[in-house]
This record gives structure tokens, sequence and C-alpha cells, in this order.
DNA sequence: GATAGTTTCATACAACTGTTTTAATTGCAA
DNA sequence: TTGCAATTAAAACAGTTGTATGAAACTATC
């Protein structure tokens, strides 16, 4: 095991790849050829592609998590416990935004990797995925801290469009910058999340998540 | 040509093959099983996978977007012009979080084979994509019209975060279940379309951002 | 009912996939 | 150095993929 020089080589290539190309058309043979190591040697570290895939995945999941609970972590300290529900959605979405927007050099290959991961829902990956609900829960519990008084259904939606709209805006950041024809600043990355931070804590704490079941917002002309 | 009856079956095959497992793992002897037709069928009736699968796509979109339009239009009739921003983006996330949500039998092969689609980005469809721009651009025009002093960059924002809101949840709808441990009704398809209404309505004329006079929100019972 | 054109069928093909095998090489302890 | 395990290498394997072929079956027109 003198230097795991194979083995690291193989994982990076194969996050690289994966995270530029999609897990449908990437094969062993392109990843031993980036990482310019022999092709059994996947099948001798790892046993299988679908384990390197697993473990690729496992290894950057609890990283990016990491990272995100260390924002909430810091968020929750500075408010005594209690952290701003702003702060909590960003904690959420900023990480990956960050990673997977912005100039060229500041991007991460594990960030956009773990949004390969979370589109294609690849069979190894499936099998893992649960874990990530257990992260979430977290994030649900901040809020709750945060928000008290609020309807625990609201929250959980809340959370979930939180990431919707980052996950969206990273998937189509091309079709949006296309329609806008270049309104819409992709390269403005903090600009980004405090937009979805915005709407999402609009969302949770005015005046439309009060709304009864039974009741509907409509927008009148008033002339 | 006396019946179409292969080609069409081929094509019903497809579709709900692609709807259910993705463009992954189905393979062209999965869908000339399904359809009961002999391999060879499909290129002597497409030329190949990849304009099969074009096909498929372009004939599905446009009934989608037919479906959408019908209903924006209905709207705009119906405010004499002028469709409100609510009739809008209903217009928008509801056909396809009717077809892809609620139970079982109301759910459509088409609506949850055009979310495949727009998830896994296969390159046949990929080169045919940028039409779907230039129906959403109706929708802008739309929602320009309907709120004519808001900023334009703000209106495009919104009509991507109603997008995004929409796909996520479809996409994610077993996780959102599991995460809130049942208290999220993924069955309430009506709901939902409203609650994804809602907060876009909110973020786009909501607290922060700079309302127009002529306009104000309303909460109504629905019944 | 023979014929021409279309559609179906069984089958073969070449390319590519992940995996396995077997031998060569390396690194290190004795 | 020698011996031995860990690692790398080249090649082959079995399976699957989309596509192509040529014969058979059909359909409609005369």
């Amino acid at each position: 095991m003198a230097s795991d020089h194979t083995r690291t080589a193989i994982l990076n290539a194969a996050e690289r790849l994966y995270a530029d190309r999609g897990f449908g058309d990437v094969t062993l043979r392109d990843i031993v050829a980036a990482a310019d190591v022999n092709l059994a040697a996947v099948n001798y570290h790892f046993g299988s592609k679908d384990e390197l895939i697993a473990e690729l995945f496992v290894t950057r999941s609890i990283a990016t998590n990491r990272e995100r609970l260390n924002e909430l972590k810091a968020a929750e300290a500075a408010g005594g416990g209690r952290a701003g529900i702003d702060a909590i959605l960003r904690a959420l979405v900023g990480p990956t935004l960050r990673g997977c927007l912005g100039p060229d050099r500041e991007r991460s290959t594990a960030a956009r990797f773990m949004i390969r991961a979370s589109i294609e829902s690849v069979p190894p990956i499936r099998r893992i995925k649960n874990r990530e609900i257990d992260h979430l829960r977290k994030f649900a519990a901040a809020m709750r801290r945060s928000l008290p008084g609020r309807d625990q259904v609201d929250l959980y939606w809340g959370l979930h469009f939180a990431l919707a709209m980052a996950h969206h805006t990273i998937r189509e950041s091309e079709r949006l910058t296309k329609l806008s024809e270049g309104l819409c600043d992709l390269d403005d990355v903090a600009g980004i999340i405090e937009r979805i931070v915005a709407v999402s804590v609009t969302a949770l704490t005015g005046n439309g998540a009060k709304r009864n079941e039974k009741e509907k917002i409509v927008v009148q002309r008033s002339q």
C-alpha cells in the first residue's frame, strides 16, 4: 500500500469525468486513460465499477455535508444556539452553489460530482442515498428551533423548495442565461444565494405562510 | 404504410419504458419486446435509436407545450388579454405536476417522459432542446404583461424558480415524503400546485420587491 | 393471380462494456 | 542478496449493445 497513488488517481479521474460528462457515457477505460493507470487496477483496488462509484459518493458526500454543517454550526453559535432562518438556508445551499457556479477556477469537481449523483441516480448511489435524509433532518431541526411557531409542514416544504431552487439553478444555468438573454447573471454566485435565501425566507415567514390550506392567493388588478 | 401499427407500438412502448426507467438502461431489445415487434423494425421505421428518441421528444414536447399554452390562453382570455400572475404560473407548472404526481391512474407517461428527458439530457434530445426556450419566452412575455412594472430580471428568476420547485418536487417526491415522515402529502397535487404558485407569486410581488402599485395581493378562500 | 413495393422476420455482425486471468514487476523484510 | 507478498501489466473473456443483411411474408394494383 506504499503510496495509494494508483487508488487516488483513479478516484480523482473518475470524479472529474463523472462531474463533466455524467455517469452515462464514462467507461472504465475512459477513467484509467485519464488516470494513466492500467484497466485492471480499478477492479483490483475497488472490486467493481459500482463499488468505485459508491466509494466516491460516500467520500464526497461526507465532505460536502461537513462543509454545510460547519456553516450551520457557526451560524447557530453566533446566535447563541439559534440561527436565523436565513443563515440556516444559506448554510444549506451556499456550499453547493459556490462549488458549481461562478468563475471556472473556483468551481469544485466535488460539488459538480455530487450534483451529477443527485441528478442521474445510478443504482450504486441510490442504495446509499438514504443517509442524505438524515443529514437534511439536522437542517429541519435547526429550522424548527429558528421558527418554533411555524407549522412543520411549511418548514419541510421551505427546505425542499430552497434545495429545488439551488439545484435547478445549477442544472439549468445555461438555459436561464439564454432565456433571459444574459440579463440573469449566473456568475454572481453571492447574489444568487441571497436571492434563493430571500425567496425561501419570504415563503416561510411572509404572508403566504400563514395561509390556511383552504385558501389560495390571487393577484388582483385594482383597476 | 397500411396501419402504422408497428410504428406507434414502438413509440408508445419506448415512451413508457423511458418514463419508467430512464434512458440509461432501456435497450432497443427492451422496447421491441414491450411493443411485441421485431428488433429490426426500429431501424426500419426510425433509422436509428437516436432518431427514435428525437421523434418521441419532439412529438411529446409539442403536446405538453400545447397543453400549457391552452391554459395560458384561457387565463388571458378570461382576464381580457392580461392574466393574473398566479394563473400564468399555474398554467406553467400545473400540467406537468398533474401528469407526474397524484394517483397512479391519473399520471401520464407523456409528462413523466418529458421529465426524464429534461433530467437525463441524452445527446439526441440536447440538440433539439433549444425550442423549449422559445416556448418559455411566451410565458415570460405573459408575465411581463401581467406585471409591467416589475424588473425583468426578477420575472425571469421567478419563472425559473417556479419551474425549479415543480421539477424538484417531481424528482424528489419520495425523499420529501421520507424526510417529513409523511407530513407532506404528495398525493394532494392541487395543493402542491397552489403552494408552488403562492411561493412564486410572493417572490415576485412580496415585500422585498418593488411592488407595482396598481396591483394588490388578496387571500381568497377557495370555497 | 402474377407482380412490384412495402413491411416483417431471424440472424449475423462489429464494437464496446465490465470483469477475469495469468504473468511480470515492484517494494520491502529477512 | 533472497524470498514473498503487493501491485501493475497485457491480454482475453463473456455478455450486451446498436445496426445491417437478405430472405420471407404481406399488401395492393393491374
